[in-house]
DNA sequence: TTCCAAAATAATAGCGCTACGAAACGCATG
DNA sequence: CATGCGTTTCGTAGCGCTATTATTTTGGAA
């Protein structure tokens, strides 16, 4: 009915060179190119020399939209995080992508700005892309959120978080656990007189749960604890000024915060202000940052075993990759703990 | 020949609902649904609330890759960016995401670790996915990088640097020109004796362009200048050591850290070493990292126009987006220029 | 009421690729 | 020289959706 002829259709953009193109010149098969390319090993080493050459010369490029399309499935990972802010997510990312990207694996990522309205929105187009596996960071998701995880066929793994009953594979370790831990050095340290500093606390689940860790430890050792907080992002700008605020309330001894970041800008107010930490002071953070352990002093912090979870979750998703057949691990949970590194500052 | 039922074929993983499960359910085509997605307003309100009452009943979620696929390209922006251990290439991915999410692009994204060969890899992945741009750092590639970003007709920016001719849209600044004016700072400071501060300047590129205008500036001026690498990442760790090497040279009295990460490093080792600064050594960095303002002292820099080089390409990626007679911007530079920020520490 | 343009909906024909099974080929053996 | 079997190559039939065109419906004006 049509000649077979190459048709000049009035598309977005024009295809530029296909695979069929690629046959024509080799003079094989679609089929034989579409193995060659993702098997080269079952394609005999002539037609396979000829191939990778009409390849070459053509400068042709797959269309991975296509072949995901016909695989139904395509070769994508969806990460999505609250930011980059924290070293700690960057860090998470990169790792995976160091993991997942020898596999062929892309990073699709999102950023949820700890806002409920763009998670959503942003695992609605993640499951679009049809992705070999979606990363999320934390348990606590809106229903609209939950609902869209719970039915999807799509292996979810679940990070940074562990405590409540994952949708997918939980893979992190349990905050509350490390707000316990860090109360219990100070406290051993013999501060009695603490303070939590925090900022967006509303906003950010996890440092809410190192928050209540330590109170909760704190109050049962019969000290004291205050909880100072900012409702901007944390930083070290934020840091510095929570530190005003600390000296206000006069008699502190022992300081923990929910980011390094802030613990980097109470540590210069600190020495701006005559404050000798750890003398007068203890401090500590959380996030293992590059810099704690050049900072002046050396920050006590607690590490999340970033490369841990990248490593556990990265494996799980190459295994799963390509063979329905893997274990399901959805519900499972792997704690994955963390260190508490103890330095000058405390 | 074949019954036209329900087909279970042996794929990877079925499709669960498609769009023709919620045609059927609201009892209109196919073509209504995908258009009632696509453009809502051309669908009249009763047919649109039946076909939504659908999508929310069988919990449809779109598949993105058939769409892509159908409409010759798909809603992604690839960015390829060496890392995200600078937070300016974090804050840049950060913002261009925030700019471009709204409008259903999503962002993939590769990290080059400053390889050249994981640079080729991550290009041919990236066209491989029909994206709506492609993002890169940088203007010099390697030839087969070079011959991809020729031939594709996908929208290209450069970002981060001018200087050379761009493939693509340039979008950055000149980072000789920074080490220019970073030198001539510290001259006017009344500084002879200086030291630039690097760390892995044979893969950063843009680090080196900075070091080479520092020095051009400060030999023009007849002063001296040491150049001090390492070959590790940039870190405060970096930073410190370096700082211990400038202490042997002795007589240094100003220093350009390559970054601010070395120059916070730099900044407590001078403390512990009892190095005054400014007094005793002018210390710059480069990035405006968020703590430079709150250092002790706080950390003279310069900023990089983060926001400005993301909206510049978002815009232009949105405008392009779906409308190819967009004018085409190739070989087309755009400066952003640099801020100079000058604090206590010069 | 009739007719016609405009608006709304539906039918059609692929997008470029992969999975699958069929066909062709190569080669050792009887 | 035919036979059989493993290997390599090819043909076919979609994957789920969009763009385009065709068809039906709607709502005034005549």
């Amino acid at each position: 009915m049509h000649e077979n002829g190459p048709r000049q259709r009035n598309r977005r953009k024009m295809q530029s060179v296909t695979m069929t193109d690629v046959a024509r010149a080799a003079q094989v098969s679609p089929s034989t190119v579409s193995l060659y390319l993702r098997r080269p090993a079952e394609v005999s080493e002539r037609i396979g020399a000829r191939v990778q050459h009409a390849i070459d010369e053509l400068g042709y490029v797959p269309n991975f939209v296509a072949g995901g399309l016909a695989a139904a499935g395509s070769r994508v990972v969806s990460i999505v995080v609250p930011s980059l802010h924290n070293s700690y997510f960057s860090e998470t990312v990169t790792r995976l992508e160091n993991i997942l990207a020898p596999q062929g694996l892309q990073i699709l990522i999102g950023f949820t700005e700890h806002s409920e309205e763009r998670e959503e929105r942003l695992v609605r187009t993640a499951l679009s892309w049809r992705p070999a596996a979606l990363v999320i960071t934390g348990l606590s998701h809106g229903p609209a959120v939950r609902s869209l995880l719970e039915k999807t066929p799509v292996p979810l793994f679940q990070m940074w978080e562990t405590g409540e009953t994952p949708i997918g594979t939980a893979v992190g370790f349990d905050h509350r656990d490390i707000g316990r831990a860090s109360a219990r050095h100070l406290l051993d340290r013999g501060r009695r007189n603490l303070a939590f500093l925090g900022a967006r606390m509303d906003k950010d689940t996890r440092a809410r749960q190192r928050c209540e860790g330590f109170l909760e430890t704190v109050r049962a050792a019969g000290a004291d604890a205050t909880v100072l907080e900012l409702p901007v992002i944390a930083s070290a700008e934020a840091g510095a000024e929570l530190m005003r605020q600390v000296r206000e309330i006069r008699g502190i001894d022992g300081v923990l915060c929910s980011n390094d970041m802030l613990a980097l800008g109470v540590t210069f107010e600190a020495h701006r202000m005559g404050v000798r930490i750890p003398q007068d002071m203890a401090l500590m953070g959380f996030g293992a940052m590059e810099y704690t352990s050049v900072c002046e002093p050396p920050l006590t912090t607690v590490r999340p075993p970033v490369d841990r979870i990248a490593h556990e979750i990265g494996r799980r998703i190459i295994e799963r990759d390509g063979n329905v057949d893997a274990p399901e691990t959805h519900g499972q949970v792997i704690d994955t703990g963390y260190d508490l590194i103890v330095r000058d500052s405390t």
